[in-house]
DNA sequence: GATGAATGAGGATTCATTCAT
DNA sequence: AATGAATGAATCCTCATTCAT
């Protein structure tokens, strides 16, 4: 991983893999099928035991919104926690034709299952508004949290991610807009407002 | 950019790009200075002139959820447009390490500028909240807009992508929460509540 | 043969070689064969328009060691006079497998042919020692004079090379031995001595 | 040196240096950094272990005159014995701008610093003339020898190459002139003689 | 006659993978 | 089980040459 991080997939050689991991070539393929195995096994063994941490964190709470913010908080911990896997998991994960994509693709609905969930219950609580479509609610919270993610791995990890999780949340929940009960921004028209 | 949008730019092969445009291997090499130059080449123009787009729509509102409003709805429109780009751009432009990241820094810049410009003039125009970290709303509405595109390119771009615009940008301004005026879920403890 | 001489036949493009006279590509083609002819054509004219000059000054004196004289002479003028054609003869010349052998090993016979002419002429007049391997007279000329030639131009032609001819002349009459008559260094054992 | 010696370095393909040394294309890398490096570590190796015999055999005889004689006679031996390692010395020696410049050069330097040790030695020795400009000289020597073996490989070394040794050293140290005490033929005037 | 865009064969180099030790 | 030398297919890129304009 620490080599995929650093390099990206084809970037990288199974000797340069090999030669961190401290063997020979060689016995790269008594352990994977082949290159791609490499990155197969990752998403399978890594990322899977990953993604039950955000199971059990989610689990805890009781609430809908309480599970939401453990499910932020807590995959942000983790990503933070490593810094290679979450490299390798937003690089890789961002390749349309991959071949790993059934892999990701199944993890990827693990974690929009969770997500629709927490809504669903959100709803039944009356904490979560009713009229929501829910694929776009799943685009926005796993596109905003990939996107925090995204921005401290360029920025170098010079921050504390986690403390992005509340803020992050409460965004969710409230909305960015000021909301007077006498005037709806979405007034139904979709259209800007020209003077 | 067909050829890159099918295939990955490093499953691409020069040969390949060359026979999907209809000349040799070595005319490539006349108008590109080697297979990168391909790709630093799309992003400085193709994109760009998108970006140049995004701006015009941005100014022809008045209000900032007006703008807000045309940035996503011509963002959604152009990459709906141009399916090839959209993936290409959605793909390469999350390899950490690409050669051409100074290319797409700089765009990237232009865009959270475009975002920076819009929550501010909300804060005057007092349609959006004062107490916002700027930096989280930026990643909230790019994150959340690379992720519709992204899911409707893997759905293989069978619906209508633009019809997604409205209900995202609802979304950003009223938040998912209920927000009855006598239960505020961001309680401020950040701590998710347990029965 | 300023491209030539710069860089090596191989190394030299032909692109380069129309760029270096102010034509297009093509046009090269109108007046060589192709890239070989280039060189060939080289050697057929301006070197063979060398070699009568050689002639001529070899003629224009009267003894045997006048001629040899002349020779040496003009060798190192015209040679310092074009250093391109010096150094793509000098180059291009030693090249075994060359395409272009035929026109050089005709040149060179014109030049061994002199040669024999003058140490012929030599030994009827006198000047020179009947005891000679005519083969080895040459090599020894040519040989040193090309070699006079090489050293001046990888020191980048910085002296004057015509200096050169004098006591190189000089040394090939006299050798360089001190011979005393009571001493013959080839004593006819061809052995080392060893004290 | 097979390849390299048949068809000089720029015209043999690293394909069939690999098929003459009967392994697969790659492997060549693997002892080789890259095309230039097999003649780099050729002038490294091979020539410079030739260099060390001419050293042995110099230092094996005790007057200037016996270690002229013995470098001459091992230098052609040398390359006589090994026919495509004289090929490619004489070839691409004279190639003024090879990369593997810096080797040669200072091979080159080591061959000259013996011939100047000799030439001082047989001044001391009195065997050796005192008025001689020493760079002409290590020139008429080297020049000569080169040459003598340029003809032997262009003649597809048919004859016996050292056989020329002695005749060679001969003249050096007796000049070609014949040398009346009364008759001195450098007259200093440095003029042809005309009629 | 001149041009220079287009060609495509050719060649250096890389690297995933194998397999004898 | 581990090794790492050897393999050779694959790929980027160059450049001599052509030919329509």
């Amino acid at each position: 991983m620490k080599v995929f991080a650093r390099q990206g997939y084809y970037q990288s050689t199974v000797a340069q893999i090999a030669g961190e991991a401290g063997v020979a070539d060689g016995t790269i393929y008594l352990y994977f099928k082949n290159k791609d195995d490499i990155l197969v096994q990752f998403f399978s063994f890594k990322t899977k035991q990953v993604f039950e941490r955000f199971r059990e964190e989610v689990d805890r709470a009781e609430t809908a919104i309480g599970k939401l913010r453990n499910l932020v908080r807590i995959h942000l911990e983790e990503f933070q926690r490593d810094r290679n896997m979450a490299i390798v998991y937003q690089t890789e994960t961002h390749q349309i034709s991959r071949m790993a994509e059934d892999q990701i693709r199944e993890m990827s609905k693990l974690y929009l299952d969770i997500i629709s969930e927490i809504v669903e219950r959100g709803q039944v609580e009356g904490a979560i508004r009713r009229d929501l479509y829910l694929g776009i609610v799943k685009r926005l919270i796993i596109g905003s949290v990939d996107e925090v993610i995204n921005t401290w791995l360029h920025a170098g990890g010079q921050y504390d991610l986690v403390s992005m999780a509340e803020p992050l949340v409460e965004l969710f929940i409230r909305g960015i807009g000021t909301q007077p009960p006498e005037a709806n921004p979405a007034d139904g028209t979709g259209e800007p407002i020209r003077s």
